[in-house]
DNA sequence: ATGGCTTATCAAATAAGA
């Protein structure tokens, strides 16, 4: 089974590419992120006639997750337990997806950007990832050879050598102490990183900034990442970024991130 | 010294991204 993950930045500007994807890798199940559309304004048709199930959830021009999948697409949750909110609104942002794919369970996720250090959203994005690890660490407990997939856009450069110079981002979010030991509370929780063995660095990312030429330039962040349970993790066969998705025009500033389990 | 782009939105500036 082929699984992928991918911010698109747009669903609707980005369905061709996304469709061209999944023919060209021969892809089972998808989890993207950031389609920036509610479900009514989701291209459902353009995925269901190429043989993939949908699952959606959005309720702006704000965040959305989704996953599509042509092995099965069951017991489809929106949202994880115990999930912050943001904002005054009482129901929770767009951005967690979980749908059962072949016994695997897969979850779409868009963890919170943080803004900047001072921000109420880095508050909101370590709270984030505390309740998400908590939550997930609890799968594991209840069942050991759970099949689990924890994949999406998290926001997180884990290491010094995942972007391309520390020294621009000494005052950033996404490289800070608190957000690494968040990530790594995940993967200390069980759920390894399918994906850094058969794509290791320096050098290797999956974010490029849209300003500064920085894709050309090869200045770019590995902060999508595709974790597993061990029973997933075991089925590792390879992994890749396809690079190639944020060449030409209309790419997703993020490249999709590609696992294949036996 | 800084930003440079791309997306969405009651359509022109604004918010957000990372």
């Amino acid at each position: 089974m082929r699984l992928a993950t991918w911010n698109v930045n747009s669903i609707r500007t980005r369905a061709d590419r996304v469709a061209a994807f999944l023919e060209r890798h021969d892809v089972d199940v998808l989890a993207m992120q950031e389609t920036k559309c509610r479900d009514d304004q989701f291209p459902e048709a353009r995925f269901t006639a190429l043989g993939y199930e949908v699952a959606h959830v959005g309720y702006s021009q704000w965040n959305g997750v989704s996953i599509l999948s042509r092995v099965g697409l069951e017991d489809v949750t929106v949202g994880f337990p115990g999930q912050p909110c943001w904002g005054e609104d009482t129901s929770c942002e767009a951005r967690a997806l979980a749908a059962t794919c072949a016994g695997v369970r897969v979850w779409s996720l868009y963890v919170p950007n943080g803004r900047t250090l001072a921000d109420p959203h880095y508050t909101y994005k370590l709270e984030w990832l505390a309740a998400l690890r908590g939550t997930a660490a609890g799968w594991l407990a209840d069942d050991p050879a759970a099949q689990v997939a924890l994949v999406g856009d998290w926001n997180i450069v884990p290491q010094d050598d995942d972007v391309w110079d520390m020294s621009v981002f000494s005052t950033s979010t996404h490289v800070s102490a608190p957000e690494r030991a968040a990530f790594q509370a995940v993967v200390d929780a069980g759920y390894a990183d399918l994906v850094r063995p058969h794509a290791p660095g320096p050098g290797v990312y999956t974010y490029w900034d849209y300003t500064q030429l920085r894709f050309p330039r090869r200045e770019g962040m590995r902060i999508d990442f595709a974790l597993g349970s061990p029973a997933l993790a075991a089925r590792v066969d390879g992994a890749f970024i396809d690079r190639e998705e944020r060449k030409g025009k209309g790419a997703s500033d993020h490249a999709p991130v590609v696992v294949d389990l036996s």
